[in-house]
DNA sequence: CTTTTTGCAAATGATTTGCATTAAC
DNA sequence: GTTAATGCAAATCATTTGCAAAAAG
């Protein structure tokens, strides 16, 4: 019995991504269901190569190009976003609700943020200058929890 | 007839830098001044490479390693942000007091954006969970003017 | 005079590209 | 069958590093 509430089970999600691939014409690979589902299953912000070390038992021959193809892919599709750093590689986040993030500019370390924070005016003052809002996120930089307490 | 109101002149810019380097026992060299004052002039994000070129006629000699290494120093010191971007180099802003950005993902454009914000409860939220915060900034993605009216 | 900063050349690291092969459709 | 996607190798681009020479204090 599964009940209405329940989360989003692993065949469905690979169902989601199949029909959003059919509906812009693309093909629905192996390596674009497993990136995907890993992203999911790992749940935390994660590098280009930590998805491929993340996938690779699933599929053997799978290249770092495919791993970074498929997330841009996945980024166009709203289902992972990517964050940019100064002093390391892009992080992926999988999370695909509206959040925000705290970035450690000591360790580096990125956590999601969920702030009491109302966009509407700012998203309306955005639209009021002639541009398209998307998507508003809150970087707060700082030390994380771990370095404050360091030094 | 100097008013009290007027913008910090160029030596003033000058001298505030190198009091902040001398406070900090580091070297008031031509570079790190002239890097500084063309930041204040240029008055918009640049890269490193621009600001490469933007001295060069005042310093015949400088180097990108250089200009890297100023750029980060003068982010510790507080007065440029750095922002780091996806498909190109991060960029560096010489507005020093807090203000928010528009990310157009089409074309790349970063725009400053004075967003009506209230981050008073943000903040407040991220020292709660052990966050020790310096800045927040909220990051607009979407397309701006000239892409939405484009495309 | 001592130590930091610079410029240069080279290294590094992340990401992208070209192209032949493979797999979807 | 046709066309898009993949894997591989190599290229590219931004940024950093090592080290001898120059400049600051």
């Amino acid at each position: 019995m599964t009940p209405v509430t329940q989360t989003t089970t692993a065949p469905d999600v690979d169902r989601q991504l199949a029909a959003a691939l059919r509906n812009r014409g693309q093909r629905v690979t192996s390596q674009r269901l497993v990136i995907h589902r890993a992203l999911r299953e790992l749940d935390r912000h994660v590098s280009a190569e930590q998805v491929l070390d993340a996938v690779r038992p699933r599929l053997p021959g799978i290249s770092l190009p495919t791993v970074y193809a498929t997330l841009e892919l996945l980024e166009e599709l709203g289902t992972v976003r990517r964050v940019s750093r100064a002093h390391g590689p892009a992080l992926f986040d999988p999370r695909p609700d509206p959040h925000h993030h705290l970035v450690c500019r000591v360790c580096g370390r990125v956590q999601d943020f969920d702030a009491p924070l109302d966009l509407d005016a700012a998203t309306a003052a955005a639209a009021g200058q002639g541009f398209a809002p998307d998507r508003c996120e809150l970087v707060v930089s700082g030390r994380c929890a771990d370095c404050a307490a360091a030094g």
